[in-house]
DNA sequence: CATGAATGAGCTTTCATTCAT
DNA sequence: CATGAATGAAAGCTCATTCAT
């Protein structure tokens, strides 16, 4: 009788998700309320029922829209041919918006994956994939000898995705610090964990 | 008939943060209610604000002495001989608690403090003490040539406190993670970051 | 589907806020309890709060009708012909509310004003336009001889106002005093203030 | 073995008393805590209530104590040899205190009775007992033929104390009137109400 | 006498969610 | 589809009162 059009319907959600990203992001997932989202969204309490089942569900949906980006960025990385340089393009770029004071919803994320068990799993879901992405990316630098083949690449996969995070906090921690200082640091660091022992040209990123 | 015991009633302002802090970190600052703080800490909810003004002067209180140890930590730092050996004791220190898989109240912390002022500043003037700690025992390392004396000390003191942060975050991300694996790649990290450039020493980490 | 009715939105507004001087009179406005309004008027908690930014617009909207409503009285004065007259029906009306041996909200207001800086603002304004209103209407009566032209038209138009809150207060002073015998009273102090000197029929009002 | 001082006992309990007072003045009845009230008082609340069962009890015993200085006033006025004069005079001490800004806590008491029994019927005792003894001071005045002997004495003692009670409404409701202009009317008006018809002396209150 | 720690019922207010229209 | 009126279960907080010391 009535045509619900899947393709609107989609479109229509993804709004609502988005006015719901701004309101988290601003507010936090408790903080943020039903009223405050549709107003955002410009649509009524009611309506948003149509949308998503419950609060936890546009959570839910949140967090892993903002996962999946941060999972794609790594997706794209493993196309260029130096590898060293593609980490640290992504991860320049992924700590980026922090230059703007917004520190996004990755905090938040962090935060309520630590007590809620359906965040949790998702984070982790999306963890293990891009550090599957990343540890494949270095283990393939490691056999084309421009990465250090002694390091263990699944650690460094991860440890170097928890740089973002603390990237995260530390524009909260010290907006007032130059970023271009602390990039400059970080690129060093990571350049010299992943350089190979022999080659020395990655002091540059210090002169 | 008379002296309040002034001791009693600090021991008592201890015992509820306690109560407050696993509450905190069980269900956020915000998931934890008076009422739950009161259980634990086994006091009826009128007689907490005896105590505390009203919730936000707990989580100020355990904000602020979270904080407090971690500063005391970097404090006690200054006192090796070798720099490069302590921070690395340190960072492992700090980021132990993860491996109980309790992330504590820091990522808390964090996520609140991108949306809570008095919580911010606490966290930034917290940070700065830190940082200014842990900068000026770069800056003696590198006066002693035991750190690389290119390093921007101030930028770098930054991006190890986030080290730390960000440590917490792969607790949650990746809890199935081998952390003696990870602690390695994030020493050897630290180590080829801070080692003076033409001594290289700091490779044995990673054999 | 679409428009709300602001019609119906102010309906119920009203219906609430009968309620709630129903609450307010029986209990005060800090004795009536939120539920107990809620309960008055049929509806929940919650939607209360739909109506009213809080229980003190409540107050400030019951406030302001009250006050009104006696304004609306003074204004419908300035059209008899014999000031006296007038005069005397107006303070008789307002205070017959007395004999059913509810006070009303009137003394609430008193009392409430002298702590609340809101309400006191309200209750001052309005008091200075039914003040104003008196005041040129005696004005006009001397203008015409009718009332004694050496009477200060703005003080006596103030105490005649005072007389109105004296006669709620006399309503719960002596409630068992016949209201005939202290209206009379009432009536031939006010015939006798506000009469010129030489005329002297005033003083049937005692016969 | 503790020999309680009754005296002592006694003093204490007024001070307490005089720090209600102030407190019920300046936040009413059900504005002004406990704690309010013992900090006002330097005690502690559990001292408190060794002196008054319950806050209702003090609330009563301040309810009792201005009404009794009131009563006391009507009683001291029987003395004067002119009976308009002396009325004129208590009228003026009575609403004399409205000259500081500060109501008191008459019209506190006032709203309190209107839902309170206790306090009603305290109220209207002592409204009985002054009402009695300022009709028979009239009946008096009006043997001697210096006041309206057409005048009913009941009602107009009635009438005549809930002027001060108007009196105190007016100076809430118009702190900014000049209190002599009002003062002169009041007294025009009782003076006019209470003067026998013949004699016409009394019209110069007004040149 | 005197203290203030302690209680707990009850207050105002918020907010996710439902439902008649 | 879409609205917003309506619900009601908490939440944070207050305060008169009690009681061990």
């Amino acid at each position: 009788m009535r045509t619900v059009d899947p393709v609107k319907h989609e479109e229509k959600r993804i709004e609502i998700l988005a006015a719901a990203g701004r309101c988290f992001a601003k507010s936090g997932f408790q903080g943020a309320t039903i009223a405050q989202i549709c107003a955002e969204a410009k649509i009524s309490p009611g309506h948003l029922y149509h949308y998503f089942a419950n609060k936890q569900a546009i959570v839910g949906a949140i967090t892993g829209a903002g996962l999946d980006y941060a999972r794609s960025r790594f997706a794209a990385m493993a196309e260029g041919s130096d590898p060293i340089a593609s980490v640290l393009e992504e991860v320049d770029r992924l700590s980026a918006h922090n230059r703007k004071g917004a520190p996004g919803v990755l905090l938040e994320i962090l935060a309520a994956a630590a007590r809620n068990a359906a965040i949790r799993r998702t984070l982790q879901e999306q963890s293990q994939a891009m550090r599957s992405l990343l540890a494949e990316f270095l283990r393939e630098g490691q056999a084309r000898g421009m990465i250090d083949p002694d390091l263990d690449a699944d650690a460094a996969a991860a440890v170097l995705i928890s740089l973002i995070d603390g990237s995260k906090a530390l524009s909260i921690r010290a907006p007032e610090l130059d970023t271009a200082r602390s990039s400059k640091v970080l690129e060093t660091m990571i350049t010299r964990l992943l350089s190979p022992p022999t080659s020395k040209p990655n002091r540059h990123t210090l002169s």
